[in-house]
DNA sequence: ATCTGATTCCGTACAGCGTAAGGAATTGCG
DNA sequence: CGCAATTCCTTACGCTGTACGGAATCAGAT
């Protein structure tokens, strides 16, 4: 269970996050140049993030990788809550910033969720930074807008697809979150998904012999997993499927919203 | 911005989860009568976490609630990770365990939604234990139960059930953590939502006065959320309409994929 | 060439955190 | 009465983010 909270001081943040090139002059200051960037600050950051997670963030650590003290990043950075807050907008900007409509908008949608998801497995620790409060930085607002270029193909009215996309967003999330914990686990223990799961599962059966009794509805839920077709497809692929069809029912919903217009070839 | 990293030790925390009532027999041992329980420090815990934020919950912050020193709770609790996650699912025993499906499952699925959505606004910590490893305690799992008796009312087969309760308890994260994020904000700056919105709206078109030329999108999107009905409603209100807007757009999928089966009183 | 003032960077320090280690106090059982 | 187990406390360690003050560096005015 981790944490971050608190967020920091939006002002600042927002001036650091749009700031980006920063005035065009040459810098005629006084005082010696300065051997780091807010860039190359962010970009450290997330390398720490990358390998040791979020837990393994602290300004010491980044500052070890630059060879600098931990002091001296407060010239860049007004503190750790906006450094965060710059490494979750700088880690968007390797999404794309349109998509291509050939296909249709549902086919748009599906890849943009796809690319979203893909980017939560590479950078976890985004999982992990409270998107509560709307960081709203430049590379952020990107994916968004490409979001957006999707969604207008639809013809539905601006409210419809407001919604939309905040359930959009939800979903990859949420289904990242459950995929990354599985990486996570299978990393820890070095046991893979289905062993853990299923050492997991009689740790359970220990503890609460009664599970089957207390929750039927449940078990019947999570029963039957293995599917119909034969093959018993592996965690990850079936955590793939699920988050899939859940994405699905809600273009199902959408598309059923547009009425008329088809959201193009649709993928199932 | 706090971190709750690592978590604790599975075995240890589904042990005391399911433990509950422990074994019913007197005790006979040696030593001193425990002062203290585990449910005792549990609600403590959780009071420390409702008032003050998950920043303010600390192990010294818990114990001095219970007038004891921190080092006391380590003969209940194995660490602060395992207590969270006893805090979070003891969260979750005020959530009711069935709902009644008169009005038809879909009506029956918008209540699960509204009082999981309630919960999350009473306890904002919850948002921020990272579920992304399932504790599965047994009142979280409660919560699952009652989902699934909605759910299985839709008579639809268990892998779609399976995608759309991760869907719902998605969107219902997701949309509580946006609107948890209002009321931080609100309280944090004493402003209204719409002033404080207007407020970061007028700093962005400070920092960024390019930001309708290069997210046209984005602005056409967000635009008109007064709604075509004269009043504008408050941010809030209009925050409560984009998660419910978002829910039905699944439920809509759902109910189409339930083919004749109609989800009773539909609530649009 | 020198001074001035701004700027970068670092060393130290502090309060707070989670918790390991060990000792004092309390109790039921022999 | 020991004995052994259990609870609870004090102390301490390493870690965190960062406030503070000083040292070093440099551009431009003198």
């Amino acid at each position: 269970m981790s944490i971050i909270a608190g967020q920091g001081d939006a002002t600042r943040s927002l001036a650091l996050l749009w700031g980006e090139g920063e005035a065009g002059g040459e810098r005629t200051a006084p005082g010696p140049k300065p051997a780091l960037s807010v860039a190359a600050v962010v970009a450290a950051a997330v390398e720490v993030a990358d390998e040791g997670g979020v837990a393994a963030l602290s300004m010491r650590a980044v500052a070890d990788r630059l060879g600098r003290s931990s002091m001296a990043l407060y010239t860049y950075v007004p503190g750790k809550a906006e450094l965060v807050d710059l490494m979750y907008d700088r880690a968007h900007a390797e999404l794309p910033g349109a998509y291509p409509q050939d296909d249709g908008w549902r086919a748009a949608a599906t890849a943009w969720a796809a690319d979203l998801r893909a980017l939560y497995l590479r950078h976890p620790w985004l999982l992990q930074v409270s998107y509560a409060r709307p960081v709203l930085g430049p590379c952020e607002q990107r994916v968004m807008e490409a979001l957006a270029g999707v969604l207008f193909a639809t013809g539905l009215p601006a409210s419809t697809l407001r919604a939309a996309a905040a359930a959009l967003f939800d979903l990859v999330r949420g289904g990242a979150r459950t995929r990354a914990e599985a990486r996570l686990a299978a990393a820890a223990t070095g046991v893979a998904d289905t062993e853990w799961w299923a050492e997991r599962a009689a740790r359970l059966g220990e503890v609460a012999p009664d599970f089957a009794e207390r929750f039927p509805l449940s078990v019947r839920l999570s029963a039957g997993e293995a599917g119909t077709d034969g093959a018993p497809a592996s965690w990850e692929e079936r955590m793939e499927a699920t988050h899939a069809a859940g994405l699905a029912l809600l273009l199902d919903g959408l598309e059923a919203a547009a009425g008329g217009r088809p959201g193009g070839v649709s993928p199932r």
